[in-house]
DNA sequence: CCACTAAATGTTATCGTTAACATATTCAAA
DNA sequence: TTTGAATATGTTAACGATAACATTTAGTGG
């Protein structure tokens, strides 16, 4: 394995001209001593060391990828195409992507330390501990969906709030007047609480408020059963945060005999390519994962350039996609 | 950002010491020692840089996931539950993981060498490359899907042969007589040559071999047109293999009014979590998934352990998952 | 009490690269 | 010719950790 050392015996100059051409320092070499070492470099294929460079110059070009939970996260389509995404902007960009899966913060401060990590971005909620992350590791962090509120958190997110009143106007418009809700941890402040508040609001405005009975904080192996839902007193329509549980309950709703839309309409979030597959194809908001990658990386990316930006805030739109999983009900 | 020379120095110890013990070598370092270091440890969060393990050690923890391709694989639901897994597994034996999608073979030895990767695996074709990309790096390297005639190439694969004999048997006891292939690559030596030789060669023994042109070695647009399907001259059941194109065929049928299974059978090869969500179900034969990255990180955690074992070769069993995208036509 | 092993600890050099500073060299202006 | 800036190159030390070897200390049997 050839080094630069190797490189300035065999050019007859010193590893720090060397170097400078390495990192295109070319205004500080004459351009004999450029040709020479650059030929030798792609003759024997020489390739940078990045351990060294990094202990050298604390410059390690590793950008840290954190997701809160546990298991194979990746396996969840989100995760995989978010995941996916910003590795390919990143390695786009001359970075190298690491993704780790955490249960606790304090290995974030552990993963982040070891690999001298240059900037990080986190999945997940992690509200709590965000002051904790940031005081342990002086390096730029942009948050995912974080509802923080914590001044100078750098966070990309979606309009979550506007997700539940879509589908919510979608719903009355469609003529239903008896909904439900189902999603998790709606006392954290975390996208699902704004999808419910946004949700519920229009209703209330509409004249048909949630009823407490309605409402689900629950995995789907806590929601009612799905026969509850034929008698008439349960909605008639179901809003279920995210496209893979909904598809979930309707395969159950299946596999008791019961159909959707016919006995109860559903609609999902995030609008995952799957989503066009289902029958019937799901009625979903979607959100632009690659845009949120994007926003995310290059939000990191500009941070890193100059550490003295201040915070920023995105919020990308969402829109309703209609297919066909909610009935009208309107005579 | 505390280092070993600090303990040592709040220790009075020497680094040496401070190191044993972050090593684990206990037995060299007295009990007494021992606890003082360590409560150091714990008390200023102490964490070890693996940089500079790495420049010193040789020893990185590093392993690279090296997809071939280009854009965002980990979207493909077949990728990201497989390195979702593997750098689970890697991440629990205590290994950090990198994923790189690479074009070339050339960009191999450059990911290899920056990081000073201490095992790597690989999926998708490499198969012309291998020998180069194990001269330039003589670190533990196992490939997943490979059919490689090299000696001596540590793979994990599935019984893809038999992938394609199940499918073939199925669709003619279910009454198949004209029936059609789809995969790509078809001239290499690759997964979906194996799983054709295996599908005709049951069609053929069973008398009714695949005529020419119902092969198929084409990405999914140059298909022939679903429409096509519906003239009995066509074939009355087709295998793609991939639930992804299965998938993607079922809709491209809907879309102009035909349907799986009347008006032609489908089976996929996978068997993803959304083969048992779409209309209808889908008759796939599946793979596991997550027992080929079990094998694939264990083959590859032994192969770094001891660097004389000799390769191996690992085939995993597949096996037929009937629903209902297959239709009977027995009288 | 000495020699001798075993256990505990320390010293030095090194990994590959870069930062910071130092030294030549060149050329133009004074 | 001298001076000064600009350009090109080199030297040294350091990053944090570990390997290999060296030394000290403690304990043992003769």
């Amino acid at each position: 394995m050839i080094t630069q050392k190797d490189i300035a015996r065999e050019a007859g100059v010193s590893v720090m001209t060397v170097s400078r051409v390495v990192n295109g320092q070319y205004k500080k070499v004459s351009r004999e001593n450029i040709e020479k070492i650059q030929s030798i470099i792609s003759r024997y294929g020489y390739v940078p060391n990045l351990s060294a460079r990094s202990l050298s110059s604390k410059s390690s070009g590793i950008v840290v990828l954190i997701i809160r939970g546990k298991g194979n996260r990746l396996m969840d389509p989100y995760n995989g195409a978010i995941v996916g995404y910003m590795s390919q902007f990143l390695q786009e960009a001359g970075y190298s992507t690491m993704v780790y899966t955490v249960l606790d913060y304090r290995d974030v401060t552990r993963r982040l330390r070891t690999w001298n990590a240059q900037g990080a971005i986190f999945f997940g909620m992690f509200d709590n501990e965000i002051e904790q992350i940031r005081e342990e590791n002086k390096i730029p962090l942009v948050f995912n969906d974080s509802y923080s509120t914590l001044r100078q958190v750098t966070n990309i997110g979606i309009d979550d709030f506007k997700g539940g009143q879509l589908a919510a106007r979608y719903l009355i418009g469609m003529g239903h007047r008896l909904v439900g809700f189902c999603g998790t941890s709606l006392s954290d402040n975390g996208v699902d609480r704004q999808r419910f508040l946004g949700f519920s609001s229009v209703l209330k405005e509409a004249g048909c408020p949630l009823s407490e009975e309605s409402v689900f904080d629950a995995d789907l192996e806590s929601l009612p059963p799905p026969d509850a839902y034929a008698d008439g007193r349960q909605p008639t329509a179901l809003f279920i945060t995210s496209d893979l549980k909904a598809i979930e309950f309707s395969l159950r709703m299946r596999s008791q005999g019961l159909h959707v839309p016919q006995d109860c309409s559903l609609i999902g979030f995030d609008d995952l390519p799957i989503a066009g597959f289902t029958t019937p194809p799901l009625t979903t908001i979607r959100q632009d994962i690659r845009q949120k990658a994007r926003y995310t990386v290059d939000t990191l990316l500009n941070h890193m350039a100059d550490s003295s930006r201040p915070s920023e805030r995105i919020v990308l739109d969402v829109s309703l996609v209609v297919r066909g999983s909610v009935a009208d009900l309107r005579t």
